[in-house]
DNA sequence: AGTTGCCACTAAAACGTTTTCGTGTTGACA
DNA sequence: TGTCAACACGAAAACGTTTTAGTGGCAACT
């Protein structure tokens, strides 16, 4: 086993000092050149690397970036991580991903834990429980402490921060549109409760876009669901929600859905109930997504383009650690731009 | 903006010495009473945490895992990551992620990135040009240099550590054997190269099965999907190979596919060729995922324990840091069971 | 009174860097 | 010959901890 050597045993080996074999391996100019040549070429034979610990401390930078988002087995989550991690590794930072499970504690943990030192800044997505408490406390103190955060998809007005978002209520509206425009009469939605911010702007949305086509909303053709902060193990109480607001809704020849899975289950729901689709009843998802582009028919969404959401986060974090010392800019929100990938649900 | 104070700032605030505070901080007996009091308090108020960074060049350890995987829009790989997560922070530990992109070279320097003290240990999954090229020099020379590597899923034989992997042949031969079960005559896979070693195993565990049931190998209905490292952007590609496939097996009752995106595209194209699933023919699938969840119909799949091949790759991974010193016990290789999960796509 | 032991605390080293400030040697120049 | 600059290098501090090895004072014991 070949340990790791240390500047102090390439200069005891060489019969040098610490601070030339630094400032030689730096390529400084105090240093003599065959002095240099000596070093550089034992370095190299050694396969000497600087420890980025001892670097972090004395730098009091880290250079790595604290990622927090709700759940991972989520493809929109994933493909932001994909962004910020490119974005990042060209300019030389990593990426320490927390989990929060969309529980508030879990968040608050996490923000602690990487606070001490392990990270330069965060990128986060906040947790459905945060968001349904109100209780920002951790956050705001993380800034105060001087830590950087760049919030994204889930987002809080009340902080001021960096944020990357999706013109959500926009993008809502035109996607409405587009199934009015496809001949849709009664339009319903499937959204989350009102405390996560993007089911209540994307609620915002539809609604405008029934207004703006003077079409009545019918506020039972609205279903929120309540997961109860975690989809992925209540599937069997979805499928049951959707499958009453189905009976009660028998006239709905359009849905828009504020993200791939409720999309997919309210489809399986309608075909079990006898629809063909997009015939009887056309769908419109929010997110784009392996199951969008998969699903039977396959389905038409609005895709939020996370990669390039996560690259925004990493740009504006990096961007804010590098230039620090300078003028105190004020905090920018990015609109990354939505597109509505038509498939098959839609006529 | 407050700073987060250091032991010298209290010492210096508290007129001790920053040896006395430490001490007073962990509960020391060399410190009376009062004293202890008096820190704590002020460190409370102060909301003092103890700098990560210090910590990791004193310990020489620093508390987190590295985990390297191919791609991280993917459910199976992100099913691990919260296994790792999981058992990882209950022990204290954080996690750092780097993409390899099936690359090579992106291989290569997320090791060494992460090598020069970032991280305490590897779980790593291998990227697939490492994999065809067989240059492994990179994962050796880290473990020559002290730093552990676990390896899941995609693991090399040759390189000796300790492994998580999922016994393929005996399950392929376990989920085959039930496509013969459910009346099918005439079986096919669609694998990966064989330079993937998963794929490989499973094909084995296919021909085992037709072996043991006495059926002929006919090896035009084998497939072996060439995806140039990177399945996500080449999905055309995919759809093609398999149409060409049916076209030339026209009488295949019934499909094992290595993983999930082929098995539902495979089931696309079917459909598309008139074939009704799963009375003309059957489908089981590797690797359970949201996909084979939402396919229509719900995709039969051998499900790998995505959750628990991570907390077991994090378990080795710490158990073979907090007892480095003590005997060095050979590596293991856990296996980790299976199951065939049935939906609808067999009889 | 002198020794011992304990108590409560401090000094300093160590982890691996970078960087500031010296410092001794050389050569050139007046 | 004496002065000065340039050159090539070294010592030490600093980043924030923990830990080992003291140290001074006091009480108790002989």
């Amino acid at each position: 086993m070949k340990q790791k050597p240390t500047l102090k045993v390439i200069a005891r080996e060489l019969d040098v000092s610490v601070s030339t074999v630094s400032k030689a391996l730096r390529d400084s100019k105090e240093i003599g050149e065959k002095t240099k040549e000596r070093v550089k070429a034992f370095a190299k034979l050694y396969n000497y690397r600087p420890n980025n610990i001892a670097l972090s401390l004395k730098n009091k930078k880290t250079k790595t970036l604290g990622v927090i988002i709700p759940e991972i087995v989520h493809h929109f989550f994933t493909t932001v991580i994909s962004g910020i991690e490119k974005f990042a590794n060209e300019q030389g930072y990593n990426v320490i991903v927390g989990l929060s499970n969309e529980s508030f504690d879990k968040e608050v943990i996490n923000l602690d834990m990487l606070a001490n030192g392990s990270i330069d800044g965060f990128i986060l997505s906040v947790a459905k429980e945060t968001l349904s408490k109100q209780d920002f406390h951790h956050i705001a103190e993380t800034i105060d402490q001087g830590i950087p955060i760049v919030m994204f998809d889930r987002v809080i007005d009340e902080i001021p921060c960096d944020k990357v978002i999706v013109d959500d209520v926009a993008t809502s509206k035109k996607a409405v549109q587009q199934l009015i425009n496809s001949g849709c009469k009664k339009i319903g939605i499937i959204s989350t409760m009102d405390y996560v911010s993007v089911g209540k702007l994307r609620t915002r949305g539809y609604l405008e876009a029934l207004n703006h086509n003077d079409i009545e909303v019918d506020f039972n053709a609205i279903l929120k669901i309540d997961d109860k902060f975690h989809a992925a193990t209540e599937h069997e109480a979805l499928e049951k929600q959707i499958e009453i607001y189905f009976e009660s809704n028998p006239e709905v020849d359009g849905i828009f859905a504020v993200n791939e899975i409720y999309a997919i289950t309210a489809m399986k729901i309608a075909r079990k109930l006898g629809k063909s689709i997009p015939e009887d009843i056309q769908f419109i998802g929010f997110t784009d997504g392996v199951l969008s582009q998969h699903a039977y028919p396959p389905l038409t969404t609005v895709s939020q383009h996370g990669f390039e959401m996560g690259e925004e986060a990493a740009r504006l974090l990096i961007e804010r650690l590098e230039k620090q010392d300078e003028e105190t800019e004020s905090y920018q929100t990015v609109v990354v731009n939505t597109e509505i990938v038509e498939r098959e649900t839609t006529k």
